[in-house]
DNA sequence: AGCACGCCGACT
DNA sequence: GTCGGCGTGCTC
């Protein structure tokens, strides 16, 4: 007898082998199935159809039942799974429930069902007349089907009573009743106005040409597509979807986060309008109902276009022609919490395994992406004009040390970015003012002359903990008392705590008291939808100062606004993150694209105490290449790869001395464990602890190789067998410079 | 001897 | 994960 390997649902892996009866169907890989489990039954899925142990040969369980008659995971599907798994430190089965969401795999959930109205006979005008005088609501909804030229309608649309009406009708033979599934469509009620595919300039049309020769070719390279903001990268991948869909593939468009996904499913949608349903949406915010109908509906090739966010990554596709990932860079594709993955790379990958084109998008390509290129990995096509031929805006970077001299108080608002702003209201045109937060990672930066208090040991900016009233160094865990006055020019100014986009949006009101101001920020986007109504409002020019936090930075195309205003560039350099020079550049470069558009041009004023910075000297350029190069100079002085992977071991208890003594025990022995080229760092305390009376420690490990990196790191922590209240996290940073 | 508890390994 | 075996240690 044949047996199935199969991976038992449940938290730790169990893979076990069981026997193939013959009414169990049709096994395949990637079915799910029912199978005894010592007294129980379990679920599981067929992972692969082999010869079973010789130990087991003739002890194997049946498989009880088949689940699914077709498998509902394709194999390449399972490939990507159980080598995300693997790379990331995560468990198959967790893997796997990102490919089968809850309410697929639930064996119950069923389509939603609603009556339907089919005409089956025209009636004669003379019996319509007939109807009319004896039962009127039989003819009304009779004369509904002749004047809307339809020959069907949901039973509803009749409002209440119809039932008793439509069943007259249908023992007369007019109508028949018919049950049928609706689909649960997320976006229902929105109109799609059809749009033509636009004349590209010949920038744009090289870049197409490029992904149809690489939809063709044998041997495949990813496409890194770096265009500058407006250059009209969204117009390239509506005509690249629409070749492969027109070839009778699909594809899958991946947006950054989900509150990015309605306007990219609009456009989509509007060129697509003759066939709307073609277009899928797949995200967390669906609900179950929905999340089940576009699920097989991209499975059973009805949808063949997808789009989402990182988990899209997964969606059920077949065939798939071409993956698009925008707005590449962002650090949103990489999840943060287990299964932690990172949505790009995988999105390359699947490509791979699928052997279809990959087409990354951005105006600020990643460090990694542009290594890739310049190594040959991928191919490179730059779109460095905007499709509306509008010069790129102009950037003035204003020092904030010489701006704010005769001012008492925090200078907020510099004089001059007041005058501009003054200008563009009476001109009726709008302006965007980005308040980079102060975010959990608080530096304290003198607002008079920008110093930053450092670590007296490690020279990083130290950090204010609120509920200690302290400043801690994340890196060595020094802590001080925040200074009354700023230990560079005695500001006694220094101990506000910066300012929120609350107190600026007083300013600003204090300030330009005609003008319409409306703040953006993490406050106001927990109300559900208010972002997108204040973003419409934006739009509609019924608001002339939008003031917010990065997250209006995103991906937003405002025609008429030709100011934006960076109030503090500063926070985001400050914060200790490795990245954070390129954070900055791209937030940056990013902003300043919104600046102008057609005949309206641009202008971008960015405040700053730290004007040479290199993350602001070459966004005030547009220059992302020279950044690049200027990034990967650096490594190459501090004699660093320009590829390390980085992995992240992180220790916690409720108790620091034993979160420490675990985590010096644990570094010891990962010390001899170690292939050669990998290097680690001391145990040192890890940066804010997310859970109150929580330590945690870090171990981070930096090798050529991620996946070894963290299977020794799992290996370790397996076989240390950590008891107590001792946790362990392992976060590989799949592709990261250090 | 009888029972409660908790650790640990097997589960096909 | 979940179940049950088994060893420990306490009580009757």
């Amino acid at each position: 007898m044949q047996a199935a390997r199969i991976l038992v649902d449940g938290q730790s892996d169990l893979v076990l082998d069981y026997g193939i009866p013959p009414e169990a169907g049709d096994v395949k890989p990637g079915c799910r199935v029912q199978v005894p489990l010592r007294n129980r039954t379990a679920t599981g899925t067929v992972l692969t159809l082999s010869e079973p142990a010789p130990a087991w040969k003739d002890r194997l369980k049946p498989i009880l039942k088949l689940i699914d008659p077709e498998p509902l995971i394709s194999p390449v599907m399972m490939n990507l799974a159980s080598w995300a798994a693997d790379y990331y430190s995560v468990a198959l089965d967790q893997m796997i429930r990102c490919l089968l969401p809850e309410t697929v795999r639930q064996e119950n959930t069923a389509e939603k069902m609603r009556k339907m109205v089919y005409l089956e006979k025209t009636p004669a005008r003379e019996e319509l007349d007939a109807l009319y005088r004896k039962a009127p609501r039989q003819a009304q909804m009779l004369d509904y089907f002749s004047s809307a030229k339809q020959q069907s309608a949901p039973l509803a649309a009749f409002g209440a009573g119809a039932l008793n009406v439509a069943r007259s009708l249908e023992a007369k033979g007019f109508i028949s009743l018919k049950e049928e599934a609706v689909h649960r469509d997320p976006s229902t009620g929105e109109q799609f106005v059809p749009t033509q595919p636009m004349k590209l300039n010949s920038q744009q049309q090289k870049a197409l040409e490029e992904i149809t020769a690489m939809c063709a070719a044998e041997r495949k390279k990813p496409v890194l597509l770096q265009g500058v903001t407006g250059s009209g990268k969204t117009e390239v991948y509506l005509q690249a979807v629409s070749q492969i869909v027109k070839s009778g593939k699909s594809a899958l468009i991946m947006v950054p986060e989900i509150s990015l996904t309605p306007q990219t499913v609009q456009r989509f949608k509007s060129r697509f309008a003759e066939l709307p349903s073609s277009v899928a949406v797949l995200h967390s915010l669906l609900s179950d109902g929905e999340r089940f109908d576009e699920w097989h509906a991209i499975r059973s090739g009805k949808a063949r276009i997808v789009i989402g966010p990182r988990s899209a990554v997964f969606a059920p596709l077949q065939n798939l022609g071409l993956v698009i990932v925008d707005e590449e860079h962002d650090a949103s594709y990489k999840q943060e919490s287990s299964p932690r993955y990172h949505g790009r790379d995988l999105a390359v990958l699947r490509a791979h395994l699928e052997n279809c084109a990959v087409l990354l998008g951005s105006a600020t390509p990643s460090l990694e992406s542009i290594h890739n290129a310049l190594i040959g990995k991928y191919s490179l096509v730059k779109l460095t004009e905007r499709a509306d031929g509008q010069q790129l805006p102009l950037i003035r970077i204003l020092d904030m040390k010489t701006e704010g001299r005769n001012k008492s108080g925090p200078n907020v608002i510099s004089e001059r970015l007041r005058m501009s702003i003054d200008r563009r209201l009476d001109k009726g045109e709008q302006v965007i003012l980005l308040l980079n937060r102060r975010g959990f990672a608080r530096s304290i930066q003198c607002p008079d002359c920008g110093h930053v208090v450092t670590c007296l040991h490690c020279s990083l900016p130290l950090t204010y903990h609120r509920t200690e009233d302290r400043l801690m160094c994340h890196l060595c865990g020094f802590k001080a008392l925040p200074p009354r006055s700023c230990p560079e020019c005695r500001s006694a100014n220094i101990l506000l705590q910066g300012y929120g986009t609350q107190k600026v949006e007083e300013l600003l009101r204090r300030t330009f008291p005609a003008a319409r101001i409306t703040r953006v920020d993490a406050d106001v986007a927990r109300r559900k939808n208010a972002v997108r109504t204040i973003l419409n409002q934006f739009r509609a020019h019924k608001i002339d100062i939008l003031l917010g936090t990065q997250m209006i930075a995103k991906g937003l195309d405002f025609p008429n606004v030709t100011l934006v205003g960076v109030l503090n560039a500063d926070l985001g350099l400050h914060i200790p993150d490795p990245r954070a020079g390129e954070r900055t550049f791209q937030l940056l470069t990013q902003v300043a694209g919104r600046a102008g558009r057609g005949d309206l041009s641009g202008e971008v004023i960015i405040q700053t105490f730290t004007p040479q910075s290199p993350s602001l000297q070459y966004a005030r350029h547009h220059d992302t290449d020279g950044f690049a190069a200027q990034e990967l100079e650096m490594r190459r002085t501090f004699d660093l790869p320009p590829f390390t992977h980085i992995a992240v071991l992180t220790i916690r208890s409720q108790h620091e001395s034993m979160a420490e003594f675990a985590t010096q025990t644990l570094a010891a022995r990962l010390r001899g464990m170690l292939p050669p080229p990998a290097t680690m760092t001391d145990p040192m305390p890890a940066p804010i602890p997310r859970a109150h009376g929580q330590f945690r420690f870090q171990i981070t490990v930096k090798g050529p190789s991620a996946r070894i990196l963290s299977r020794t790191l799992r290996k370790l922590v397996q076989e240390a067998g950590l008891g107590e209240d001792l946790t362990a996290v392992i976060d590989v940073d799949a592709m990261s410079f250090m």
